[in-house]
DNA sequence: ATGTATAATATGTCTAGTTGTATAGTATAC
DNA sequence: GTATACTATACAACTAGACATATTATACAT
């Protein structure tokens, strides 16, 4: 259900962080460090949970403080945590265009308020589901919902059954142009279900892409959701 | 003594009452609710039972409670539209929202081997660091860390700390234009410290989006980080 | 230049209050 | 029997403010 809890006080992570920083050489031996003040609003806590994390760092014999003027850097930690982006660098311009997919089920069903507003169908016609999983060498790295105008575009469903990829399937339909229009990005924790599939664990954050693909005359011909192991994966954006 | 037997629990009626005083505005964005320990007194139960009731209205995202501060109200979530020229501020106001963000510090330091490839500088070279936090209707709704190359534009850290936008910083050295180059999103889960910052749960779902701007040449002057409230934003391209 | 008074900053300490968490116990409903 | 709802107590973690004390920066007189 919920992530497990950790219960590192906030002081602690701070001290990390400063740890990191100044074995980064953020702050070199010597330096001062930003007034206690400051960094209590960098951080967003107290002076006093500041206060703390500092005399962890001067038991470490990393800083040292004079009354009056401030704390300065003794020298840098033996070891300190490592910086975290440790990532896997994919990059894929367009959500949901992943070489190996795999189809996990294709239904056809009545359009809910919500599908047929979307689609602009109206509520009760039919309307294509199909749920598939996306692999980059081998990885599972995104797992996709999406929902087409079964109604307008009879057939889609068997389609999409015996296609190997969408666009395929939408061509034998008719149509042979279709584009993304609108995307919205949100982030979520993955699901018992979700992290079965991905391969990935409850509570991993997820990248949830909401699109809307429509053809030329803009008329929509998808509407779906794609949940990437954002682990595993990075969406870049390139506004040339 | 003798508690009327009643259908729904105790806990679940002052959920209600406190989510109705809400919705009323008897209590206003960003107000601070009586302490647990009054609410206990004033419904005449434990405080644990208003813990309970308040944990609800935590996970429906009305009231977000800081240790040792107290509990406030939120606001609602919105869109935030991403496009290749970044403002926030009109985004924001476009949306009914009123814009805010805080500068929450400003530094320079010697320029990380990563900084020095992403801004084009030599490692040791100066950057300008900040960390702000921005606001929609008192609600945060974004953390960034950004870099600035310093050496390259002296005195852009101290115009940052005077300046009340980046743009308006980076016009004060020159820069009259500046746009997005690449935007890199992934999802992550919110560590102690920033779930402080942006008022949410520790291992909350946030978006993450790395950015990069460059002047009318292409030459970087900006590279940072955007931590966005999922919760409380979405991201919306429009492949127009 | 040098010394000095003064204001502004910065850390040190203290008190009080608030939320978070853990543990234990009681009554009631199913 | 065993969850569920609630009470009771204690302590940890953090906030908030006030004030003391040390240091630095500034202005000014000499």
């Amino acid at each position: 259900m919920t992530v497990p809890a950790s219960k590192t006080p906030v002081w602690r992570s701070i001290a990390d962080s400063l740890k990191r920083e100044i074995g980064d050489r953020h702050y070199v031996e010597g330096e001062k460090l930003p007034t206690e003040a400051r960094l209590a609003e960098r951080f967003g806590v107290n002076r006093h949970t500041v206060r703390h994390a500092l005399k962890a760092l001067a038991e470490d014999g990393l800083v040292y403080s004079r009354r009056g003027a401030g704390v300065f850097v003794l020298a840098r930690p033996l070891d300190y945590p490592l910086s975290r982006r440790v990532r896997f660098h994919q990059n894929l311009m367009d959500a949901g265009r992943l070489p190996g997919k795999t189809m996990l089920s294709v239904e056809r069903r009545a359009a809910s308020d919500d599908d047929a507003r979307r689609l602009r169908l109206e509520p009760g016609q039919l309307v294509a589901v199909s749920h598939s999983l996306s692999f980059a060498d081998e990885t599972p790295v995104a797992l996709a919902e999406s929902r087409f105008p079964e109604a307008r575009l009879p057939g889609l469903a068997d389609a999409l059954r015996e296609a190997s990829s969408i666009t395929e399937a939408l061509g034998s339909v008719g149509i042979e142009d279709y584009t993304r229009r609108t995307t919205r990005l949100t982030a979520t924790t993955a699901t018992t279900a979700q992290a079965l599939h991905l391969q990935t664990r409850e509570g991993a954050p997820l990248l949830l892409a909401e699109s809307l693909s429509g053809d030329g005359d803009g008329m929509p011909v998808e509407h779906g959701q794609t949940w990437f192991a954002s682990e595993r994966i990075t969406l870049t954006l390139n506004h040339a």
